[in-house]
DNA sequence: TACGAGTTGCGTCGATTCATGCGTCGAATT
DNA sequence: AATTCGACGCATGAATCGACGCAACTCGTA
């Protein structure tokens, strides 16, 4: 029958590699076919598949390649190791090839940025899903998504390229966030809106901060990207919140007339927000507070809960 | 009943093959008249013609002929090109009145544009998984999402308000998509690459495609809204899918160009889907397909599915 | 902080291997 | 007598091979 002896071509297509990068997996590391004649055909066997599967498997989550293929020609279906971050750091140097620059971002940065490179939806949400069950949201955002949305980000910026990568780990990173959303039930009715500021494209950190609310127990509502100052005002009279925060990304989006609007409208929410990089701490309205990382804006959200939660008691 | 037993030249002349062509794409493929004896004449049934017809139709299209004989012997009625059959086409009028128009979509579609325009996305939510999950993706997205986005999106367009709920209703249609996506395992690479033409906005109906795939087995890749042409063909060559799906919403952003420039690419995608009501069916260059609507391009998307690529297995 | 060494993914090039359509030949079938 | 059968072989284009090199990242060191 046909047992699937499959090409070097089609292998590298199903895990997302170049066809030289297989050849050079089986050269350097020996991570190639069972049996191969030099000069012929690579032949892989669903055997020799398995092990390539390991082997991405180990590089998608950190693991310096030539451990990993040295991890996978031993023990083929290792699972991964639990306890992850203890990876000995003897003399292994981590390399680059085409790959995004994360630095000193830990090991699960430069998986998600290998993945990422592939186009690996599966890997890219495997590692970001394991890093917010283990570490949490907060943690998960400041030092693994950003650093590598960042280093995209810079790269692009650079090339021109890359944008079909950015496209893909954005959306599984907002993906990766609502089902946490999903997952916390939302007690009590949600009383801090989320907004992007007019204009303002990137919606990623204020899911982040939804994220990280919703696993803290507080619900929350989110209004997403683009969001006119009408519109927004419009929401805030609507539904009343106690607090609002409005993210800015660029200086050109931070328009200090729409805290102004918020605190000005009639339902005005007992706290405001200025988030993100875009505002400037010297042109903000009396009674706006500017938390400068994801880390105090939850901090600040939790005591608005608390403080609503006396009032409604008292 | 000896209905048309065609002898092989016969059958040869009419695919305008050569005899031996025939014969050899019996013994190397097992792509033969259904029953026959050794030594004596084959005899095509018209059942193993339409096998035939199926072959001919897809090696002309550049699929491997390996790969096609596999297909046709499994999906013999492998429909490709062509316009596909009439759409149900009818004119709603919407009662219009009460807050977001839906027509005659039921009262679902009534209850869910009530809970948006109280930014509920609790109840948003509920309404919209009850509804995946009672009736699926295809039905609750022909059904009950795009009425009623398209109702919000009139209004919207009509008064510049409601921008948050379209916002928000949409986030939450994406992120029902994307539990669906992720609730299904997906085996097997995917194959299928899914992403909006050039300056194309509007990924909410690919998302329910993709979720539509999600549901039927089928693994994707989905790349997202403004996909610029070098981006596309970039993942296009490094993924090598079998097939690309290019939606376009409205005709500015329907360039025959990019469909051209996904067959001229280096690595050819076995099929290219012009998806959307932007493209124009005279403009669109050979060998692409034309799905009408979302249950058309999944049953096109289901027949891509079974050609595992072993083209060149041994 | 800057620089060099070590890693790594992948593009390129000329040569080779493979897959595939089809022609040819002697024997068998119709 | 006209085809067709099975087997074999050939020409050709696509895919792959091995070798080499490049660019880019990380990390230790000056």
């Amino acid at each position: 029958m046909t047992d699937e002896a499959l090409s070097a071509g089609a292998v590298a297509r199903r895990l997302g590699v170049a066809v030289t990068t297989l050849r050079t997996w089986h050269q350097r590391y020996g991570l190639g076919p069972s049996e191969h004649v030099p000069g012929h055909h690579r032949r892989y066997t669903p055997a020799d598949l398995i092990r390539l599967e390991t082997m991405r498997r180990l590089t998608a989550n950190g693991v310096a390649p030539a451990e990993a293929a040295r991890w996978a020609v031993q023990a083929p279906n290792a699972a991964l190791p639990g306890p992850g971050p203890r990876t000995e750091r003897r003399g292994t140097r981590d390399g680059g090839g085409a790959t995004i620059p994360v630095g000193r971002s830990g090991p699960a940065a430069r998986g998600l940025a290998r993945a990422a490179m592939r186009l690996d939806s599966n890997a890219i949400n495997e590692v970001i899903d394991h890093a917010i069950s283990t570490d949490g949201v907060v943690v998960t955002w400041d030092t693994l998504l950003r650093p590598v949305l960042a280093g995209i980000g810079e790269r692009h910026a650079a090339t021109a390229a890359l944008i079909e990568v950015e496209h893909l780990v954005s959306r599984c990173v907002s993906e990766a966030f609502a089902a946490v959303v999903r997952a916390h039930a939302p007690h009590g009715p949600p009383r801090i809106l989320l907004s992007c500021a007019d204009e303002e494209q990137h919606s990623l950190p204020l899911e982040a901060f939804g994220a990280a609310l919703a696993e803290a127990g507080i619900a929350h509502r989110l209004l997403g990207a683009r969001v006119p100052v009408r519109a927004l005002l419009e929401a805030v009279n609507r539904t009343g919140p106690a607090a609002v925060v409005l993210w800015s990304q660029t200086r050109s989006t931070a328009d200090p007339t729409q805290l102004t609007a918020l605190l000005a409208g009639p339902n005005r929410p007992l706290l405001v927000f200025a988030a993100g990089p875009g505002w400037r701490a010297d042109s903000l309205p009396a009674g706006v507070v500017r938390p400068v990382n994801l880390a105090e804006a939850l901090s600040l959200a939790a005591a608005v809960r608390d403080s609503l939660d006396q009032s409604a008691a008292g």
